[in-house]
DNA sequence: AAGCCTTTTTAGAATTATTCTTGATATTGT
DNA sequence: ACAATATCAAGAATAATTCTAAAAAGGCTT
């Protein structure tokens, strides 16, 4: 009971990658990806149940949330979380901030980071700044380095050698 | 029915600062804020009412949450929205960012928000970090200034001119 | 192509953080 | 003290998200 057509052809290339990796790349999570390839306006997992029911009117919002956590898991789209609104996702893979309107509520994605000042766009006017940084405090560090006998001293790589965390959901 | 002794008792000064400005200042509130400035943890609204339970036990968790609204509203409190995970609470109203450790799940200021590098404490080890800014975008700031009369030229402030924002919530 | 195994989808129930509603209670100004 | 106003408490309501169980689909082997 699959729909027609999706709504976006993904590239020859990532659908290579898709197989090559051993993911199953289903009609639901095409189409998802296409829409958050077309359209990169952050949209919500309602907005993009909305979208997607246009070509797949069967398909379910357990589904759209299972296909953007697949694809999340996989590091082809990240979440972008402001304050308590609902989880809102973005297909733009670059390092990027985000940039909220606090009148029109549009997202916009900025580019460049942290390194001094962001590549805002002309006319913008940033009201608040807030940076989330996660990592590895004083003392987890230090039980992790001990346990697995490195040194611990500076220059530590940003991707710091992950050991299975507790049951801890997605979105932590 | 109110309890005994507060957990903390505030400062004259800011007991000031309350009937100063009208600020109603009850005894739930007293409490509420007491306890965060006592134990600068980062609590959930929960995890504040069970604390507030043991000196208020008729406290209600609705009460809590009206009690942390408003020490927000005053901006005598922050609030630190971590991906989707509960609201925590923070009374250091220093200008500063979170660190959120991967590990033990534990939560840490850190001062000087964005200059370059931020000051962690030494064995902290940043494996991701996020930029949130919010302000009006181009479009939102052009209709802003047309509107006021303003110029819209660069050097604008940061704290643009305010204008009711339809019916938003807190936090939005 | 048939059978078998695994993964995914679906629909709806469940969970959880938070907000809303309503009546009770407390506080302030007169 | 009395009215006017603000706050509290209890539970219902909401909304985003996750879970559950059963059906469907995809892949692999023969």
């Amino acid at each position: 009971m699959v729909a027609g057509c999706l709504t976006v052809k993904l590239s020859p290339e990532l659908l290579q990658r898709f197989a090559a990796s051993g993911i199953r790349l289903t009609k639901q999570r095409e189409e998802v990806f296409g829409l958050l390839l077309q359209k990169r306006d952050h949209p919500t997992a309602t907005e993009v149940f909305l979208r997607a029911k246009k070509h797949m009117p069967s398909i379910s919002l357990a589904t759209i949330y299972n296909c953007l956590d697949a694809l999340v898991d996989w590091g082809l789209v990240k979440q972008v979380n402001l304050d308590r609104a609902p989880t809102r996702y973005c297909a733009n893979l670059q390092e990027h901030s985000h940039f909220y309107c606090e009148s029109c509520g549009a997202i916009s994605d900025v580019d460049i980071p942290f390194d001094g000042r962001w590549d805002l766009p002309p006319g913008f006017i940033v009201a608040h700044a807030e940076v989330s940084l996660k990592g590895l405090c004083a003392k987890c560090s230090a039980e992790r380095f001990v346990r697995d006998g490195s040194t611990g001293a500076g220059g530590v790589p940003a991707q710091y050698p992950k050991t299975k965390t507790p049951n801890q959901k997605r979105h932590s």
